[in-house]
DNA sequence: AGCTAATTGAAAATCATTCTCATTTAAAAT
DNA sequence: ATTTTAAATGAGAATGATTTTCAATTAGCT
């Protein structure tokens, strides 16, 4: 993993975890590698394959560490797919939304949050005080559109 | 679980079991009657220690199947927390949105679709036709603010 | 009431995730 | 550059969640 070029992504997340006083070790740093250059969301287990082809002796205890500590950062995005699975996906920044192809996985950043501007009085009336929220938007990307 | 009154919700249950050619067993009206009068989202164990309090000898791969096939009927929907963890709610008709008290759990309709008006032409340039999506809010319900 | 396909319960099997602990390593200090 | 030290890792065991299997039961027809 010694390399001359980083990816922006890569030292983004370096930087992350300096600011927290964790280590970049070079599993870290290859989660970050392969989630990015993949642009798709990916199972723990493709996640896993991918980094031993860099660092063949990674365990998967690490991958299961390392994507649980890149979510608490907001490296990393855990997304929900409507047939019950779930993947992980690069984000850089905690507040971006995603649209997820359905038949290849890919990941796209949505241009923007489509609840900001909602007017939550008349549910804060009800009583429930409105905190956070998760959205997802699943669909067909280019090529998976042409290829149908 | 022979009873001379039915819920609405077990009711509509029952009709949207029937269209389908599926049959409206026991336990299957105790899942439904468990989710609809907790009103909160319950995991798949606590279903299960519920539904037994009136059926005991009520399978947990019972459960398991049934919340399966809830959700394709869209009877139930699975939530997502931001702990990583899930659960089931009831949910009557597709397209209703959550709110997610992150202490009790309790479940609560969003009035509206937030995303209903959004304007899809700047994603769908880029080549993205959405065709659906998942949205929750988290918050604090009026008794747990309280309590708090 | 009897028939039949769908459903169930119980246990085993599988799959996913977390834990343990001895060893290694990143990064700070020298 | 070397030493130090707490953090992180790998391997495998342990745990937990979910699915499968199959014989027995049941809902919903005639």
């Amino acid at each position: 993993m010694k390399k001359n070029f980083e990816s922006t992504q890569e030292s983004y997340a370096r930087e992350v975890l300096r600011e927290k006083g964790l280590k970049s070790t070079v599993q870290r740093l290859a989660v970050v590698h392969v989630l990015h250059t993949s642009r798709k969301s990916l199972s723990v287990g493709e996640i896993h394959d991918e980094v031993k082809k860099m660092l063949d002796t990674t365990g998967l205890a690490t991958i299961y560490r390392t994507l649980e500590m890149f979510e608490d950062l907001g490296l990393v995005k855990r997304l929900h797919f409507p047939d019950g699975g779930h993947g992980y996906a690069f984000s850089q920044g905690e507040h971006v939304h995603h649209m997820v192809c359905v038949d290849c996985r890919g990941v796209f950043d949505f241009p923007e949050c489509p609840v900001e501007s909602f007017d939550y009085a008349s549910v804060e009336k009800q009583g429930f005080r409105v905190k956070d929220h998760s959205v997802q938007f699943f669909g067909q990307c280019v090529k998976c559109a042409e290829a149908a």
